[in-house]
DNA sequence: TTTCCTGCAAAATGTTTGCAAGGCA
DNA sequence: TGCCTTGCAAACATTTTGCAGGAAA
């Protein structure tokens, strides 16, 4: 039972992400369409950050390629997603979390992250700014194989 | 005359640069072909990171592209270059410097890139650990507007 | 002389653009 | 209705692979 509140939790927990996420399309005059409705219930359920392809498979084709890069594009000019970009240069997204940006754990073979809940990035950019550099931002992430992989591998 | 010792100087250390590269490659059993030599050369005397295409110009189209990626990877391999990856996803090389690796703040007109000489990737990968996650590797970067590229622009 | 390296050609990937038809508000 | 979105097709950019000839050691 108590493992039943806690996936009733969780699931009330993706509804409101889903929902905030709808409302930002809506406020900003965007509409609300089938695959912008699908793209964002498939971020809220994943269990990991997913890829353009992982959405395409997910949503089980029924969305043209260009429709996802589209709309993930759009997805991050509003704050729905954050881009993590991986060592071989390929992105995965997922829903925004509390914060505007975070950084992460990423296991190189399942691809789950884990959100790094402390950023340093106020320190670089302080260092940054000192060194006369403005309009900063900064990426960080950490790869490594998690523990479920590394017992199978 | 000050200002000519400090280019000697430089030009000695480019010199020095382009020789311990060569032996990490000789000495790895690999030969020092006309292509090699030359795109050693152009990192060391390069003002900021090149991307392939930047290396493909520099050396006025002589080589095959697929010559310098095949290239860029065998370096990489030997710890001769560092590879910095943009927020666009794309790469760019340099000569590795002291330390096995570095972080930059790079700028996003000029692409220069100013290396950040103190590295937080110990903590974090210390948290990573401790999170359980092995086989740990990091990327940091800083992005900006250099003060050149600012007044210009 | 052996093995490595290069260039060419072609394929594979991943992403973007233009346009006409369709659908949300 | 009006404008936003989508899907299709094609273009584009980037990187990789296979193979035969050429070069370093």
């Amino acid at each position: 039972m108590c493992a039943q509140i806690r996936t009733m939790a969780a699931t009330k927990n993706e509804d409101v992400r889903v929902a905030i996420s709808q409302n930002r399309i809506t406020d900003s005059g965007l509409r609300m369409t089938a695959p912008r409705r699908q793209l964002i219930e498939i971020l809220a359920e994943s269990e990991r950050p997913l890829s353009v392809e992982d959405l395409s498979q997910r949503s089980k084709g029924k969305f043209d390629l260009v429709t996802i890069y589209r709309n993930l594009e759009v997805f991050r000019e509003l704050g729905i997603v954050e881009v993590i970009l991986l060592e071989n240069g390929k992105n995965l997204f997922e829903l925004t979390g509390e914060h505007d940006h975070s950084h992460h754990i990423v296991c190189r073979h399942c691809l789950k992250a884990e959100r790094i809940e402390f950023c340093m990035g106020g320190e670089l950019e302080r260092y940054a700014s000192s060194r006369g550099f403005s309009n900063l931002s900064h990426t960080i992430e950490v790869f490594g194989e998690c523990p479920d992989c590394e017992t199978k591998g």
